[in-house]
DNA sequence: ACGCTCGCTTCCGTTGAATGGAAACCGTGC
DNA sequence: GCACGGTTTCCATTCAACGGAAGCGAGCGT
């Protein structure tokens, strides 16, 4: 190995390829997959051939790199359980409200969206699938920072509290007197704070311990700011749906280390 | 290297360990995954470590792995755009019939189903999100297959027609001239042939350069088999108008190589 | 039409990351 | 307490990986 990042392992390299995608996905180049890796050309093209010939990566007629279907399908099962679980009850609050639902979890310091349910008329499109919005910025975010350990929410308010829209609140004092009326309330409220023209509402689901595992919650146009807890009924009770079929897991399932 | 499986890399080898997921997932411990990839438990152990640290694959209580929700974030990309586009329609397509809805691609001779709108009621479980089912056992993949290049479907035609169900059709030339009436009127349906209690309908989508590139369609219990075609026009409706935003893409974004 | 530039592809002598067997460790069951 | 099976750690050996150089092809400007 030469001087050039020595003592970095070839799956460091692979893995610094995906990450690539993550941070300037979904097309990228083969020299720009070089650069964003460190790696040099000649490298960075015999690893991607190998990502590519498996179908890690697929390859558009321009020769931009893309992630791969066979990625998607193999990762299918990481939180299938959760999203399998809570989807007919999304659709049936979706069914009941007409508004975008969606269901999130904590990962880090982000609220991270495993599934949600949305059509062609007035979508806010705050969330993704598969996407992160800053925890004090979201409605379900608020919902999961709420029901934290408090050392965890005391470290999260004094970190870097970013500024979504001009309406995110990001004084930590002021947040956690929210975050405190939040967990004797049992739900939040955003608006237009994760982005502008879109309010939002969202409850917790408990997990099999007793601890909030998720978050539920719908997203309106920001006309409808005033009333958003009529809805609140309607979504605890989707949540209790979601928390008695959490209950239905089978035995044995065990809480991830990782 | 030593003469156990000279002359592989190390990216093959660490493809191998997903792999292993894919065929016999979700959970699996250190000795099966040396065993299912062929690799010492020492070699499978150091390699494992250096997914699991990246998140590409988590670890339970119990030492056993599962893919890793961050694999399942970097994936979202790949097919986003046709099951951004289509969601809203599928989910239309659902409020309109209050039946499953799907909509599927061809890869290679399976359909693999990309998005999926359900809810809670009576759902005749035949597809999954991620999941591949045989192209000529599912509404989809028969239109899929009609719609294919001729020594395309002569070839999947003289290859292995699995039976999934005791009503699924494995005679060739059965299954031609079924095909060649599905081409004629437009619309595939299978009773029974995917998964027992559950017949399905389905009309192609066409892509940008007026091939089939989608197929989407409903599931119902068997016990409406004799009245699929009522929903004719809203599915043909609906992949109008998925062709139409399909239409809408951004110029340039060219077809995958891959 | 031609020359230049840039990105991609291929080659191969050199070398250090990877190898995997052995030993140690750990948890479980008897 | 012991045996067993699975996991974890160590390290002498070696060959898969490295990446610079050269070649190729497409696109662009003159």
């Amino acid at each position: 190995m030469r001087a050039n990042e020595s003592g970095r392992s070839v799956t460091s390299r692979v893995l610094s390829i995906l990450e690539a995608f993550e941070t300037h996905g979904p097309s990228l180049s083969l020299s720009q997959l070089a650069e964003l890796t460190g790696l040099p050309v000649s490298t960075a093209h015999r690893l991607l051939g190998e990502l590519h010939a498996w179908g890690a990566l697929a390859r558009d007629d321009q020769g931009r790199y893309h992630v791969g279907l066979r990625l998607w399908e193999l990762s299918q099962s990481a939180g299938r359980r959760l999203r399998d679980t809570a989807r007919p009850y999304l659709q049936d609050l979706f069914s009941l409200t007409q508004e975008t639902s969606h269901i999130a979890i904590r990962e880090g310091n982000e609220a991270l969206y495993v599934d949600r349910v949305y059509s062609s008329k007035r979508v806010p499109r705050a969330s993704r699938i598969g996407g992160r919005l800053p925890l004090h910025a979201t409605a379900v975010g608020k919902v999961l920072l709420a029901y934290e350990e408090p050392w965890f929410r005391e470290a999260y308010l004094h970190g870097d509290l970013e500024a979504r829209t001009v309406r995110t609140h990001v004084d930590p004092a002021g947040l956690a007197d929210e975050l405190a009326q939040i967990a004797e309330q049992g739900y939040a409220i955003t608006l237009e704070e994760a982005r502008a023209g879109a309010c939002s509402i969202a409850v917790p689901v408990a997990g099999r311990s007793d601890q909030v595992e998720a978050s539920v919650g719908l997203v309106l146009l920001s006309t409808q700011g005033k009333t958003l807890t009529r809805h609140l009924s309607v979504l605890r009770g989707v949540a209790s749906r979601i928390e008695a079929a959490i209950a239905r897991y089978p035995s044995g399932y065990p809480r991830q280390r990782g």
